[in-house]
DNA sequence: CGATTAAGTCTTGAAATAAGACTGAGTCAA
DNA sequence: TTGACTCAGTCTTATTTCAAGACTTAATCG
């Protein structure tokens, strides 16, 4: 399979990662996340190669991930934010950071804290379920086919 | 900057994306969930490049998120299988899952659904603040340096 | 005028990926 | 005991993507 099929797959990861899951896109939502907004400074940040920042941005913005936006006219200048839709991907991307924090942070300890404004507290995510509100545990899930479940072929010959 | 670098970034997400943010392998650990454990399995589900499979799997393993064992010697048969670590990695997963099927479940619904044994429902993840047990809102979090943040350099010549 | 800024595009060489043939060790069935 | 099959890879070749940095365009600043 070539990645670009990977959007017609029916599994929601695989669209997601069709949309995110290139090399460097996650890391543009970071800077994203943390407030920039302009091609050059992405850039510099990242340390990416200019024309694959180009496609990135211009991925992020086709999926409404990201706005595009004049901040000014002459010259033209433009910003990237952040839409609703790419605000969604937050809780992914703190359970990836906190993954990382727990395996990969130095002896002194994770190098950006995330604060809860509501109670005031550095926390981590947990991971919890919509129905009951406790914490989930990986080993308590079962999957099964949802609706939109692709029909298999039954009693073929 | 390339890609072999981004493990030497001082960055929580940068360090888990240097271990899981190639290409494909996000989609051989949805297999691996899915109970996939064999090196044929993964690769039929997956119609990737064996040679990439091979890959994938191998610096996986180098970082502890699967196990390799034989169960069988003769001929030598392995199999792959999440470790602990890897496990760690469920929350981000089904956060990634749940924003596909947010944005791109067809008309029908999602493809799959997850039931949480302890309560009997289907569920959706919902990221929960450690410290007060709250839903968190993602206007709700600040950042702000760790104890690993990187020594900024302070009043240069 | 000359330097600087922002947001790209272009060029070139290096690396990664896709597709599928091939290998080797062993099992199974006739 | 030959021939088909399974598993877990390796090898080859062509295509695609990425890295690095020079170049472009339009406008402002001193």
């Amino acid at each position: 399979m070539r990645w670009e099929d990977l959007s017609r797959e029916n599994c929601s990861l695989a669209r997601t990662l069709a949309v995110i899951g290139d090399r460097w896109t996650l890391l543009v939502l970071r800077e994203a996340f943390l407030k920039v907004r302009r091609f050059d400074d992405f850039q510099a940040n990242l340390g990416i190669a200019r024309q694959v920042l180009t496609e990135r941005l211009a991925h992020l913005v086709d999926e409404g991930v990201l706005a595009k936006t004049a901040y000014q006219d002459r010259p033209p200048r433009f910003e990237y934010r952040l839409t609703e839709k790419g605000l969604g991907l937050y809780p992914a991307v703190l359970a990836l950071v906190h993954w990382g924090d727990a395996h990969y942070a130095g002896r002194k300890g994770p190098p950006l804290l995330h604060r809860h404004k509501a109670c005031g507290h550095d926390f981590r995510s947990v991971l919890t379920c919509s129905a009951c509100g406790e914490a989930v545990d990986p080993r308590a899930v079962e999957t099964h086919p949802g609706p939109g479940a692709a029909r298999r072929r039954v009693g073929g010959s």
